[in-house]
RNA sequence: GGGCGGAUAGCUCAGUUGGGAGAGCGCUGCCCUUACAAGGCAGAGGUCACAGGUUCGAUCCCUGUUCCGCCUACCA
């Protein structure tokens, strides 16, 4: 029966779908808790359910795939466990959006409906990146696909918050938090981005107020604060001012007077003037610093960032300023204050000044530090084991060079602000009876609200309620009856929810039914590998350790693998701003999903951003179509006997292919060990281009082609052997063409998916066949150089002459006779130099390797004379470098002796080629006619 | 300010017990040779950023400099 012909190009799209269908329908991707092989887990970073497939997704799930696939073929019971994150201010903020559209909005809606309206987009478009990541061949379990509002999911998350709370590890309280007064939203620390941008130092006069005469110039970059300014600060060493501490100053545009305080760690001497106001409602340092100095905090910003009337009246600004800058926003205020501090002759000067703006990571707005009760994780005692388990290595990062980092971060950890003032998220499991909280509840519409925790809700919700901190929460898994200090039934919830990247932390148990004590978590956890991107290894690594040991007592995962961000060909970060965006759907569409799996794991070297280029991918498409071509040859060779039996009776090309699949067998398996998927790449794409098709496939074809050979049996077995398990090695690279093309050739199984990955095989190696082929290699690309040089037509018949320095090589291609010819089209006689034609044949060498080539015809002469004199020149270049080393006694006395005798057969080559080229040149000299 | 990484062919990057500089893409020439023009064959192209040091010998190890990234930080 004649084998399946193919067609003329690999066609991806007509694959791919087809065969991820028959993949899932054969459960090849479901992990089983019953099965006794040893288990391989990886969960994956669960993209927002907001998201949509970027180059980084696809980077980050191919590499997880490779691993995964890899580990499924060597007989693991793998689990991928997929599943999304919902993603609490992004998400919030795409349904805001559509309510916008409809003319509505969500305090119109109220809570409950409007968290229905995003669970209802949720079922809508929340599924639009699985179903990307399962055109990337993504071979996750989808039976166990995950959400992080899921009830499991969301019991885990309560179950963590009552216990950390019970120990004292989370706490409510008021504190200076990140704001941002757009999302209208507490944010973390690491929430916040800090980029440098220009502005401006203010100096400004602080008149004493016992003797307004003696100004003190205090430098600041925020003028506006000083409204609420509480102190100035000097260090108290500094002569020029220690006099002065203890004294009052009139605070600008105010009535009040506020102190000098002495203050080493906030002053820094050789800052600006070495006077420092102090506005501990408004920045970090001042807080800490009014903490010290016991003064008052006077909030003067409201919760969006503008100025408001009601603090301002608070802390005694003159009422003329009050109605210049009432709700204005801090950018639009400032030139205000510097105007009226101007008009003073307040102002001494302003200097151009660059500093560090911290923006919110979402929508990039300027942050606000900003006084509000929160709720917190005291994050010290969880961060103790997370640091021990790294140190001793129970989790490793790959590459290391982070581990440092990642350390580094980790003991200097600040308590994790984990309350967000929005609605769709883990609400917080604490209620507050409202009997026993009447008085720390407010429940007013009032628009001039006065307190700061009042202004900590966003401004449009009508039912405004704010809850003080020195209020009373009752922290429960559900909702209690009645209160243990009143008996009431009467409570609130707290209205805020989780950081999304709380639920995160707990991702790689809670998807595995913790609390429950289930046979899956059992079974797949710790799991094995976590792949991600640099950019959340604090937000979301750090934490998972943390909570993971906590919770369990074991670490989340064993190997760390970071992986490079995706940038455009030019360097740059992709953003759909710059319009540089590379879309992997697209991508897939034209160029085929192997291609950019392909591609994106060649390029992942550790250490080093990727700069995407499309012509890289285009390139791996070749290579995809190149394997295909490959198989039609093969198909196309195919029918016949085939005699299996021992290596040792096959050919010298059997041997050999199959010496140089066990070496890259092995080189691969080594570097996926190690996370080099660049380096596994490159060694199947060179083994398989440029072995395995250019000169394997050349190196059969006689026999092949030739009908009476007796070869034939015994080639087309190996051509089959060596090609399906090239097709396995190359399998988890790319699932799509190798599942195609082996389901077309001779196979056992159902799938190349559940078959096993190759393993080094001894028995295939051959020294002595490599040795044989660079041997042939070297006669072959000689002849082709000649061949070239003297414009012979490729499929011209060419009288050619071998020889070679030393007998055990000539004695090779002595043995190789029959492939010299065919591979270099010609007849070859093998003898020594010395009876070669003394005319009208070039000369060449390479490697100890002599090649002749008959001249005929026309011929460039000249050029090829040119060529050769290069290449002599070389020759004479590289062996007086040589022989100088040898000459210094310092070399041959103190070098290792087989570096040195390496050295001298190098030399003893080099001579044996000039010889001969200079013959060469002889020869072409004579052959060519006389210049004048 | 602190920390980390990088600088190798036109471009993107490999390159460990220190000993003849590599790949892919691009470029040039020849070729539609019955698997593949998304191809074949051949070729050109490098002071391995700079300056010192260690060594018989340095792209590799050490020191310093310059430039470029990234992370991190409260210099008002």
């Amino acid at each position: 029966m004649a084998s399946r012909q193919l067609e003329k190009t690999y066609e991806p799209k007509q694959v791919e779908e087809r065969w991820y269908r028959f993949w899932i329908d054969r459960g090849y991707f479901h992990a089983s808790t019953d099965r006794s092989q040893t288990p391989y887990t990886i969960v994956i970073p669960p993209p927002n359910v907001t998201g949509s497939l970027h180059v980084g997704h696809a980077l980050n799930n191919s590499l997880q795939d490779i691993l995964i696939r890899w580990r499924r073929m060597q007989g693991r019971n793998t689990l991928w466990m997929p599943g999304t994150d919902h993603a609490g201010i992004a998400t919030q903020n795409v349904v805001e959006r559509q309510l916008m559209a409809e003319g509505t909005s969500r305090e119109t809606l109220g809570r409950d409906a409007f968290i229905q309206r995003v669970w209802d987009w949720k079922a809508q478009s929340g599924g639009t990146i699985i179903q990307q990541l399962k055109r990337l061949g993504a071979s996750c379990d989808w039976d166990r696909l995950r959400f992080t509002m899921d009830e499991g999911l969301s019991l885990a998350v309560r179950e963590v918050f009552v216990r950390l709370h019970e120990e004292g590890l989370i706490y409510r309280g008021e504190r200076l938090i990140n704001w941002c007064p757009r999302c209208l939203t507490a944010l973390s620390d690491i929430e916040v981005e800090h980029e440098e941008s220009a502005g401006k130092l203010y100096h400004i006069y602080y008149r004493l107020a016992d003797d307004p005469q003696t100004k003190l110039i205090v430098a600041t970059t925020r003028p506006e604060t000083l409204l609420g300014d509480t102190a100035v600060a000097v260090h108290p060493d500094d002569p020029r001012y220690k006099h002065l501490i203890g004294k009052q100053v009139r605070l600008p545009l105010t009535q009040r007077t506020i102190p000098i305080v002495g203050d080493p760690i906030l002053v820094d001497r050789e800052f600006g003037t070495g006077a420092v106001k102090i506005t501990p409602a408004h920045d970090f340092n001042d807080f800490e610093a009014g903490e010290r100095h016991g003064l008052p905090r006077l909030p003067i910003l409201d919760h969006q960032a503008r100025l408001d009337p009601v603090g301002l009246r608070a802390a005694a600004v003159e009422q003329a300023v009050i109605e210049a800058v009432e709700l204005l926003r801090v950018n639009q205020a400032r030139p205000k204050i510097e105007a009226l501090l101007q008009e003073r002759g307040l102002l001494a000067t302003v200097e151009a000044h660059k500093m560090a703006l911290g923006k919110c990571y979402r929508c990039k707005t300027v942050v606000e530090p900003y006084l509000s009760p929160q709720w917190f994780v005291m994050i010290k005692p969880l961060a103790e084991p997370a640091i021990q388990a790294v140190e001793d290595g129970r989790i490793r990062l790959i590459p290391e060079a982070w581990t440092n980092n990642y350390l580094g971060w980790m003991r200097d950890i600040k308590d994790w602000c984990i309350s967000r003032q929005i609605w769709w998220g883990h609400q917080i499991p604490a209620w507050y009876c409202r009997s026993c909280n009447a008085d720390t509840i407010l429940e007013t519409a009032h628009e001039g609200m006065a307190t700061t925790e009042a202004q900590a809700l966003p401004k449009a919700s009508r039912q405004r309620v704010t809850i003080l901190s020195n209020a009373k929460p009752l922290v429960m898994r559900t909702q209690p009856t009645n209160c243990p200090a009143c008996g009431g039934s009467n409570f609130l919830q707290d209205p805020d929810v989780l950081d999304t990247w709380f639920s995160s932390a707990l991702w790689p148990f809670s998807t595995l039914g913790w609390p429950e004590q289930t046979p899956e978590l059992k079974t797949f956890y710790p799991t094995s590998t976590l792949v991600t991107g640099l950019d959340i290894l604090f937000f979301w690594v750090a934490r998972m350790i943390m909570m993971g040991l906590k919770f369990t007592g074991q670490v989340p995962f064993r190997d760390v693998y970071i992986h490079a961000l995706v940038r455009d060909a030019e360097g740059q970060k992709m953003s759909k701003s710059k319009g540089n965006v590379i879309d992997p759907l697209s991508v897939m569409d034209r160029y085929g999903t192997d291609a950019l799996r392909f591609t994106l794991a060649s390029m992942a070297s550790p250490g080093r951003d990727i700069k995407l280029a499309e012509e890289r991918i285009e390139g791996y498409r070749n290579f995809a179509n190149k394997i295909w071509n490959a198989a039609r040859f093969i198909l196309m060779h195919i029918d016949g006997p085939r005699a299996s039996g021992p290596l040792a009776d096959r050919s010298f090309a059997d041997r050999w292919i199959m010496s140089r699949l066990n070496h890259t067998i092995r080189a691969v398996s080594t570097s996926l060990e190690q996370y080099r998927f660049d380096q596994a790449a490159s060694q199947l794409y060179q083994f398989i281009w440029h072995e395995y098709c250019d000169w394997y496939l050349e190196l059969a074809k006689p026999s092949l082609q030739d009908k009476e050979s007796p070869e034939a049996g015994r080639t087309r077995q190996t051509l089959l052997e060596s090609f399906e398990t090239l097709l396995r090695l190359l399998h988890p690279f790319m699932p799509f063409l190798t599942e195609e093309v082996w389901q077309t050739v001779p196979h056992e199984g159902d799938s190349i998916v559940t078959q096993p990955y190759p393993s080094p095989n001894p028995d295939w190696e051959s020294k002595d066949a490599e040795a044989s082929f660079a041997c042939l290699e070297q006669f072959v690309t000689t002849v082709r150089t000649g061949r070239a040089l003297l414009n012979y037509q490729p499929g011209k018949k060419v009288t050619l002459y071998g020889a070679a320095v030393g007998g055990e090589h000539f004695a090779r291609l002595r043995h190789l006779h029959a492939y010299l010819e065919h591979l270099s089209r010609g007849t070859v006689q093998l003898t020594a130099i010395e009876t070669w034609p003394t005319g009208k044949v070039l000369r060449l060498a390479s490697e100890g390797i002599s090649a002749g080539l008959a001249v005929e015809g026309e011929v460039d002469l000249e050029s090829v004379l040119q060529k050769l004199q290069k290449q002599h020149q070389e020759n004479r270049q590289e062996a007086k470098r040589i022989e100088g080393k040898l000459g210094h006694a310092e070399f041959t006395s103190k070098a290792p002796s087989e570096v040195i005798h390496e050295h001298r057969e190098r030399v003893r080559i080099l001579e044996q080629e000039s010889r001969l080229l200079a013959s060469s040149e002889t020869q072409l000299r004579a052959m060519m006619p006389a210049k004048d």
